[in-house]
DNA sequence: ACAGAGTGCTAACACCTGCAAGCAAATGCT
DNA sequence: AGCATTTGCTTGCAGGTGTTAGCACTCTGT
């Protein structure tokens, strides 16, 4: 019901008629139901990622470009974060990692007072 | 029963443990209800985008990360730096980036001399 | 005019997601 | 010890996702 928010069903039915494609032939390109497409564009249904997935390679725009005007991802490129940064290491060992995350977490949460409301 | 393709589950699970947060924390944290988070974590459930969505904010990594590992982005994006994470995190004042840069070039180095048979 | 194929949409259904309630085993607290 | 809390997990259940059938309409060719 509350397509309101994002349209992203707008937006991929612009995307098909741009792309000159019918209904059944995205749906079909796209390897789920044209009746599903139908009610995705009109804003009845909401996708999951997999469908949207599909639809972004059917529709040959990226997946973040269609998560994104579907509300799933918060904004555009995102910064990076200190946290999957630590992971991705190769040289930390993961007692090293923790080490470090563990401090990150400390003076993040001592920088910003707001966040902890401890019942 | 399909969870050879990606151990999604798994990887949530090694950084909600790296965070060290409860499985019930993390899923108040994220929104979630405790027992579907246990069965995301165990490969039985398939979380849409939206709990992804959620868990990645909780977990404080980006959403592309997240949906990558779950086999909904095709590509992998490039890992960032630590350092350039840290320098990137609005959070932090200069001087907690200068404690936090210090003590990962020294892990770092340690790391690289005794290369340790830690566990 | 009539078939045939194309368009998008509706209806009924199986399946799965995500949740509330409740469980046993650890852990903490007095 | 006893009792409360916390840990992760199992079980039913409501609601949404995505399907196959079939609807009405338009356009084309004969």
């Amino acid at each position: 019901m509350n397509e309101s928010k994002h349209d992203l069903g707008a937006f991929i039915r612009q995307q098909r008629e741009r792309a000159n494609l019918s209904l059944r032939r995205l749906a079909e390109t796209a390897g789920i139901s044209n009746p599903y497409l139908s009610q995705i564009e009109r804003g009845i249904r909401r996708p999951s990622a997999e469908i949207l997935k599909r639809l972004s390679r059917a529709l040959e725009i990226s997946a973040e470009t269609l998560y994104t005007r579907a509300g799933l991802i918060d904004e555009g490129p995102n910064p990076p974060t200190v946290v999957e940064a630590v992971e991705g290491d190769q040289r930390l060992t993961p007692r090293q990692k923790t080490v470090l995350l563990d401090l990150y977490r400390a003076l993040v949460e001592a920088g910003d007072v707001a966040e902890t409301t401890e019942e």
